[in-house]
This record gives structure tokens, sequence and C-alpha cells, in this order.
RNA sequence: GCGAGGGUAGCCAAGCAUGGCCAAAGGCGCAGGACUUAAGAUCCUGUCACGUAGGUGUCCGAGGGUUCAAAUCCCUUCCCUCGCACCA
């Protein structure tokens, strides 16, 4: 027996199944199909550990139902759409040191840089790089399905889709409000920062532009809550602060000069004309919206021309910064003075608007109260102050009898309603902003900006929301957390924009080619176009012949194949070709992704397929899989911090890494990378090894233990497969690796040395390991001559072997063993000899009444009393206990009762004889036997009394 | 905020749906031993507390409740993690 030397072995095997195609998947009628796929990666880095779970978990599925008779479809593809490709070519053109450290630690050649200066270089070699992660990790795919979404190919099959979904009513266009990049074109702000070079935390904040007529002109003030425009009082301005005066249409509006930009991008025709100082307007009276009434401009240190409009309406009775402004300025006498505001400013009071459940109705004055802060240039604790009273005041907040019609109503309601209101007037206009600085990649400010036409997929689609809800219900997903939620989800889910402006990979959008068709919308179907993907990979037809009409008769079934050959020019018999590999392996059996996917693609996914597809096409099943972080953090393709993983792969081998994914966390929740663990595995792999050598070297004759291991591998085999049909990966890979190798040591512990049994439980065993660790699996099939292990059938359960009886023997004894070790242990004796004393046949009697009419209780006394010539009082209080006994676990009490005890011990003494090196006796204990302790009557059927010396 | 998922012995992690041999699987770590000796090896035993007899006590974030019986069901409470849409 050679050790175990996984390095060398999984080279070989990874070989030896390229060579010999291994994989290579068709159409087979006799065979059900199953058709399995990960969320394919988007490119934008090398793949990770992170990624390999979700990877690994596929194929571990994609081989257990190969191997349990199934025609599987596993394929895979690259996601390259959106504008990380391109940005990360940008960088490599221009030498990014970072980039540059990057690509040389994960393998990169200079060779290989120097063509990843294009979006097409980039593209190029990242699909390769991770197919040949993929086959190095052992994955069961088919490349020939291959395809990323930047191709010409997939582009046809995107139009088509985008045709379809616009046939159906499913495209809109309306006003956008997005972060852009003056130079890129829209971007994402989110915290992984893949667009940006800073401010990823940023949120959108969505204004309301208030305002004020002042003279011939308004002023604008920003407000977050408009529901407290009843309680204006006054505006605040910076008297030192330069004010531009906008051109809005016919109208001039007052704001920062940083909101007149930020304006630009959101209306037309946005033009400064002229500017205005702050100390101009102070003192003067302004109109304010909704309430229609004059109110003072006053002067005021804490606004930011960064902020909204620059200008802030006040609320004192709801907004602690105003009210504190206002009380200071009351008493800077100085002020008043220099402005002559004295009189104006006594009559601003706060007015009470809201009544929030735990502040009362003036709720700034009391949390700056209660907080004590003490000025207005206390911004950390006004910040707090304004979050308390704004998340008291919105959830649990009623308007007061003076907001008119909005009186009495929850503020959470009256907010956008009152919003909507002055909208409608003209008096209020929506302002969108950042809650940060954010930057693009490139360098440039990136701005809120109104696109006025952006495509949107209706998502929202009362009848298609309704469809994908009924149909998620039927669908089988992991983890059932995530099933119970999703129709949820899909009622939640809204119109999601699928194009964009600019310069992005992706494919042209059908009805206007100056959109190009975004990352999400463009990768729903696609386990659809899989299957066509490998004909147009072998040649079969171009592009440009993927006609709507060619994708109608494919996936819909539409039209002659006659006609549509006509249309394209691709042979009939192709066409029906194609269209018979669709039909035979869609519906999609299982697509699996990280957790990511919850919110947006697997919604977008069934949406799509329920929209488009006949029902039959449906998609059966998801499975969501958590993450593997790494030192707290998510690990990012693009940020690095991962080990490259042909180092960690040549470390502990492949097959060490892919137990470690099956086994050390349920998919469903995230697990924390630690390679210590991983080497465990690699030590257990040992184990494995050496047990199958075992199995196959033994050459023995059969013993009174072969039928309990052929029980319980069989019972073990049942388990295993039940829990992988559940896609309980876990679970199954608990049962294979861990509990069946128990049995196994038990077995040979008990002497059992039958060749012929093992030899063919090994067998089986071995191809049990294939799923999880094929490399391991075929390099021990060569113990029995198989060829391929991965391509054997697993063996169905014999049931017929399956035995209670026989199994519960050999619990028996560990159960006594387990008793005689636990009085050693606690006992000051020598051990030398055992004595073992069998229930007398009383008991059993009773037991077996007992369990027969449980239900008379006590009651049994009776007829018990007569059979039996115990004394009562024993007999009552045996029989008290057995009850309670069979009320508990009845299980047990008959398997109990089923037992020869002292057949058992007596065959297997010398078996207790040697594990404990002492003589062992074994008595009935309603026999007048050896019993120098008093122990015999404590004996109960399944727990014989023991006496040690 | 909205939505989801968690808190189990030194650590990781099962169990919770269908309450009952659950003091609670398994792994790691640790301790003792065996074996041989330098290997991140392998094997055995132990690892909540107490206990010279297989037992008893306490225990599954905290506090209540239901029940003959609760890690499991219900209520309250504290804490943690994650997703929230143009990032895949």
């Amino acid at each position: 027996m050679n050790d175990y030397d996984p390095q060398s072995l999984e080279r070989k095997w990874q070989r030896i199944w390229e060579e010999s195609e291994s994989y290579r998947t068709m159409v087979d009628e006799d065979k059900k199909s199953f058709y399995i796929i990960f969320a394919y990666p988007g490119i934008s880095g090398y793949l990770h550990l992170g990624h390999m779970r979700c990877y690994t978990y596929t194929d571990f599925i994609a081989r257990y139902k190969r191997m349990r008779g199934y025609n599987v479809l596993f394929p895979a593809g690259a996601h390259p759409t959106g504008n990380q490709v391109i940005s990360l070519a940008k960088r490599v053109a221009e030498g990014d040191r970072n980039v540059m450290e990057y690509l040389r630690a994960n393998g990169a050649t200079d060779e290989d840089i120097r063509q990843l200066d294009s979006p097409k270089g980039i593209i190029d070699y990242f699909a390769k790089s991770y197919i040949k992660e993929w086959k190095n990790f052992g994955l069961s795919i088919d490349f020939s399905y291959f395809t990323d979404t930047s191709r010409e190919d997939y582009s046809s099959f995107i139009r088509w889709q985008f045709k379809k979904l616009n046939d159906l009513g499913l495209l809109t266009q309306k006003p956008y409000y997005a972060p852009v990049c003056k130079n890129c074109g829209p971007v994402a702000v989110d915290p992984s920062e893949t667009d940006l070079s800073k401010g990823g935390t940023a949120e959108v904040q969505e204004y309301t532009l208030l305002k004020f007529k002042f003279g011939s002109r308004y002023i604008t003030a920003a407000t977050l809550r408009p529901e407290t425009v009843y309680g204006q009082t006054n505006l605040w301005v910076d008297p030192h602060e330069d004010y531009a005066v906008v051109k809005v249409d016919d109208e001039e509006w007052i704001m920062s000069d940083a909101a007149a930009r930020k304006l630009g991008y959101q209306m037309d025709d946005v033009e400064v004309i002229g500017h205005i100082s702050g100390r101009e307007m102070i003192g003067k009276g302004a109109v304010a919206p909704m309430i229609h009434r004059q109110i003072p401009v006053l002067p005021a240190g804490f606004t930011d021309p960064d902020m909204g409009s620059g200008i802030v309406t006040s609320v004192p009775s709801d907004a602690p910064y105003d009210w504190i402004a206002l009380k200071e300025l009351k008493e800077n006498r100085a002020l008043l003075e220099e402005y002559g505001l004295e009189e104006l400013v006594k009559e601003v009071e706060p007015v009470p608007i809201i009544d929030s459940k735990d502040w009362g109705s003036n709720p700034a004055e009391r949390i700056i109260l209660e907080m004590d802060i003490g000025s207005q240039g206390d911004v950390e604790r006004l910040e707090e102050a304004t979050q308390r009273i704004y998340r008291a005041g919105f959830h649990a907040g009623t308007m007061l009898g003076i907001c008119g019609d909005y009186a009495g109503m929850p503020v959470q309601e009256a907010k956008d309603k009152i919003r909507e209101e002055m909208m409608g007037s003209g008096e209020a206009t929506p302002f969108y902003d950042l809650s940060e600085e954010v930057i693009c990649r490139c360098g440039s400010d990136v701005v809120m900006g109104k696109i006025p036409d952006q495509w949107f997929i209706r998502y929202s689609d009362p009848e298609l929301t309704e469809k994908s809800k009924v149909h998620a219900r039927t669908m089988n997903i992991r983890p059932d957390t995530y099933g119970r939620t999703l129709p949820d989800i899909l009622e939640w889910f809204q119109d999601r924009s699928c194009a964009r402006l600019g310069n992005w990979i992706g494919t042209r959008f059908p009805l206007d080619d100056k959109w190009i068709i975004e990352a999400i919308a463009d990768s729903t179907l696609y386990p659809a176009y899989y299957i066509v993907a490998r004909h147009y990979n072998l040649g079969r037809f171009e592009a440009g012949q993927m006609t709507e009409a060619f994708f109608d008769f494919v996936f819909l079934g539409k039209g002659e194949a006659d006609e549509v050959a006509g249309s394209t020019g691709i042979d009939t018999e192709t066409l029906l070709e194609v269209r018979r590999d669709f039909t035979y392996w869609y519906p999609l059996d299982l697509n699996l992704g990280g957790k990511e996917h919850m919110t947006v693609h697997f919604p977008v996914f069934l949406m799509n397929h329920v929209a488009i597809l006949d029902d039959k096409n449906w998609p059966q099943g998801i499975m969501v899989n958590w993450y593997l972080t790494m030192t707290g953090g998510k690990i990012s393709k693009s940020k690095g911090g991962a080990d490259p993983i042909p180092d960690v792969a040549e470390r502990f081998g492949i097959d060490a890494l892919r137990l470690y994914y099956a086994h050390s966390a349920s998919p469903f929740v995230d697990k924390e990378w630690d390679e210590r663990e991983a080497f465990n595995y690699r030590k257990r792999l040992g184990f494995i090894w050496r047990l199958v050598n075992r199995m196959r070297s033994v050459d023995g004759g059969e013993s009174s233990v072969d039928d309990f291991l052929e029980s319980r591998f069989n019972r073990l085999l049942e388990r295993t497969f039940s829990f992988m049909d559940d896609y309980e990966i876990r679970k199954a890979a608990n049962v294979v690796f861990y509990d069946m190798p128990a049995e196994l040591e038990w077995y040979f512990k008990r002497g059992g040395e039958n060749g012929a049994l093992l030899d063919r439980l090994g067998e089986t065993f071995v191809k049990l390991l294939s799923p999880f660790t094929p490399h391991m699996a075929d390099e021990l099939g060569e113990l029995w001559d198989i060829k391929y292990v991965s391509e054997e059938l697993i063996p169905d359960v014999d049931e017929v072997v399956i035995s209670d009886e026989v199994e519960g023997r050999e619990e028996y004894l560990r159960d006594v063993m387990d008793d005689i070790r636990n009085i050693l242990s606690i006992a000051d004796v020598s051990g030398d000899v055992i004595h073992i004393y069998v229930s007398p046949s009383w008991k059993k009697k009773v037991l077996e009444i007992a369990l027969a009419e449980t239900e008379k209780g006590m009651g049994l006394m009776s007829v018990l009393s007569k059979m039996l010539d115990v004394p009562p009082k024993r007999l009552s209080g045996y029989l008290r206990t057995i009850l309670e006994d069979i009320k508990k676990n009845r299980d047990t009490v008959e398997r109990d009762l089923a037992l020869d005890e002292m057949k058992i011990l007596q065959e297997d003494k010398s078996f207790i004889e040697r594990e404990f090196e002492a003589e062992v006796n074994v008595h009935l204990a309603s026999e007048d036997v050896y019993d120098p302790a008093d122990r015999k009557d404590k004996a109960a059927p399944g727990k014989p009394a023991i006496y040690i010396e």
C-alpha cells in the first residue's frame, strides 16, 4: 500500500479526465436529465476560495446525481458585462502598481500582462484562468457549453430576450436618478467600491427642495423631512456666503454654487446668472411653501453649502439644530443689533406640529435639554439628537391639528403625501444628493444625475409577480428559510433599470442602440442559452443566423423547422437537434449562488423564466450558499486579500479542500477560512485511504459481526442518499467520512475480517467518496480495477439486510462495555474479574406485557401478580420504572426485549475479556450464583447488572 | 428603518420543524497512555461539577410561561451577523 499522496494523484487523474473527455455530456433519452448550474462569475479578477465554495457544492451534487443514474448537464460560463473589465484593462495599461502586484502574485507572466491592457485581453485571460481553476478543483463541468456574455452569439440571445420582454409589455421608460460620474456615466455606489476610488458607503439622499417666494425670485431649501413644513418659522442663511442665482425655466432660484452645480445634473437648462450675498437676504421675509406665510431670513453658522441647497428652513420644534440656533441668536445681542433683528426675532417661536410618542410635541427642545447640548457647534451630539428625534417622530408620531388636511395622520404616511402635494403645486421639486463625497475610479466626482428616459424591466407587473410567487412556492429551495421569503421578495421587487448609457461591456439594447443592457438583466435566462452555445461553439451556425425566429423555435417551439431553416440558413436537422436538446435538458433543476443573489439575481432569474418561457420550463430549484470569510471580511476579488488558490491546493490537496467545503460547515452559514482545519481534512483523507486499503486487503472468513456491518452499512447508505437528495451536503459527508468509517473500525475491532464482504462494501464505499473526493476515489478504484469510479453507479440500498435486531445486538454490547468502563473509572478495584448478570426472565415478561398493554398502566399489577411468583413490592417497583421508560422511548425498550442477552454475552465474552484484559463471567440473575456485592437484583432487560473485582 | 438569519460546553459545529435514553453527535484543541521515536504521524482513553459502582447535580445568551417532560413550543429582553436593487 502506498501512502496517500494527493498532489501527484490529483494531477494524474485530472490529466486522465481531460484526455478521456470524462464530462462530455450528450442527450440520452433513456436517462432522466438533471440540469445544474452555478451563477457564473463576473470577470473582475482571479477566483478565490470563497467562489470555490459555491462551485464545489455544485459539483458534489452534479457528481452525485450522475452516479445515481441521471444524465447530468453541468456547464459554466463567465460574465464580463459591465465596466469592471474596462477599468481593470485601464489600470493595467497605466501600469498601476497594485494591479501589477496582484497579477504577479497570482502567477501572471510578463507575457500575460502584456495582453491585459485591453478589455478583450482581460476577458480571454480570465476566462481561461477560471476554466483552469475549475478543472484544478476537479469540477465535472462540460466546457463545450462554455460562453461569456461579451460574445456576439450571446448578444444575439440577449437581443431576442429583450424583444420578447418588449412584446410582453414588460419594458418601460421613465425618469431615474442615479449616481453618475461625469466621464463614465452611471456608477455603482456600494461598499465594495468596484466602480469607485472613494465614498462607497455614501447613501442616496432624497431631498425635497422647497421654494420660498422672495420678491421676484425663490429662495430654495432642501429638506429630508417635508412633513415638518407646518412648523417652519424662518430660514437660515450664512451671512458670509455668496449664493448663486440660478435660472431654472423662467424662474430664478437662490442656492449655493455647489447645489446649483448638482441641480444641473438633475434638471435641464440650469444656468447660474448671478450671485447674491447671504447678508443681503437677512432680515427680509420669504413666503414659505404649504403654510403660505411670510417667514424671516435669519443668520446662522451651521449651514453648509455642500449640504442640500446651502440654505436651511428652520423648524425649531422638531429640529435640534434649528432650536439651538434660534436660542443662540436670541441671546446674541451684538448680532441682532448688527442686522437690526431684535423685534423680528422676538416673534419667532417653535410651532408644535408632531406629537411624537416619547418626546411630546416639542421634541427638539426636550432632547437638547435632556442631552444638555450647549451650542450649535456641538455637531456630533446634535446629529445624534436629530437621528433620535427623527426615528421617534417618523415611526410613532402623528401630525397635530395645525397641519391642515394631514392632522391626525401618522407621520410615515403624511411625509410622502405632503411631499407630493407640494411637488404637484410647484412649491417643491425633488433633489437628490449623496451623503458624502464620492469619487469615481476615473478620478472625477460622482453626483446624482437624472436620466429622463431610463429603460426598466417591469418586475412590478402584477400578473408576472403573482405567477412567479405561485411557482416559487413549488420550487425546491435551500435553505428553507429562503424558500419561504422568496415570494415576499418577489412581491416587494420593483421595476429595475436594465440598460445604461456609456462605454460598457454588454449587449446593445435592441430597441435603441445607444443603450447597453446591464449586468443583472443579461444574466437571467442564460441556462437556456448554454444549450445553444454548445452548437454555436461547434461552428454549426453564426451569431448572425441566431435570429428571433431561431430562438422562438428553439426556446418556445414556435414555427416550423423548415421555415426557420429557410429564414436563417441553418439546416433543418441542426435546428431540430438544438430544439431537442433544449426540451431534453430543460427545465433547469438547480441554480446555485451566493447569498448576495437572494434579492438580486434569483428573483430576476425566476421572473424572466416565468415571463418568457412555457411553465414546463420554469426552474425547479435554487440553492443559496453563504460565504467563506477571512478574518471577518468577505473575500473580495478586486481588492485581493485571499491566498491564490494554487498555493493552497498544492499544500493540502484538492480533495482535502473539497472535503473541507463539504464538511466543515453547513452551506447556510458564513465560514471563516482556517487552514489548520484544512490540514485536518488532509489527515482525515489519509485515514480513509488506509481504511479502504485495509478493506481491500483483509482476506478472512465469516464471523458473527458480518451481518451487523452489512446492516449498518446499508442503513448509512440509505441515510447518505436521503441527505444528498435533499442537498444536505454536510450531513451526507458526515455519514460517508465519519459515521461509516467509525462502523468499519468497530467491525475490525470486533475481529471482523470477512474478505468477500469488505470487498463488496469497500467498492460501494469508494463510490460514495467520489462525489466529494473524486481524485482519491478514482485512485482507490484501481484496487477494484474500476476504470473511472466517477462514471460508475452507486448501488441501491439493500433493504433486506437492514435489521434492527442485528444492530441492536452490537449496540447492546457497546452499552455494556460503556458501563464497565464507567465503573472502572470510578471504582477502586483491580478490574481483574468482571461478573455480568443477565436480567431474570420475569422482568422480561413484565416488559413484554407492559409494552403490549401500556395504556393499562399500573392496572397491570393484578394480572402480573397472578402470573408471576415475585414479591408484589418488587413487581410494582419494576413495573413503575418500565412504564416510565416506555413512555420515554418505546423503541429502545423494544430493542431490549428482543435481545438474547445471554447468547450475545457468552458469544462475545472473549472480546470483552480482550478489551478489558480481565476474566469475564456471565450469570443469569435468577439463578443462585456468585454475587458477593448483591448486584444481581439490579439486572433489567437490556441493562445487565455488573460486579467488578 | 425594512427584510432575513443567529446566540449550544475551551474553540468550530450538529440538534430545534415532528418536546422524551440530550450531559447534548462530530471535529479541533487539551490531558493521560500505547507505539515507536523526531511525524504538523498513528492508535486507545478522558475532557461541566461532584462521586471508591454504572449515579447525582447543574447546563444550551438572559428572564418568564406551557407541559408529567423543553436546547427544542410560547412570551419578554439583551447581543451579533447579513441583504436592501444598477456591484456581480
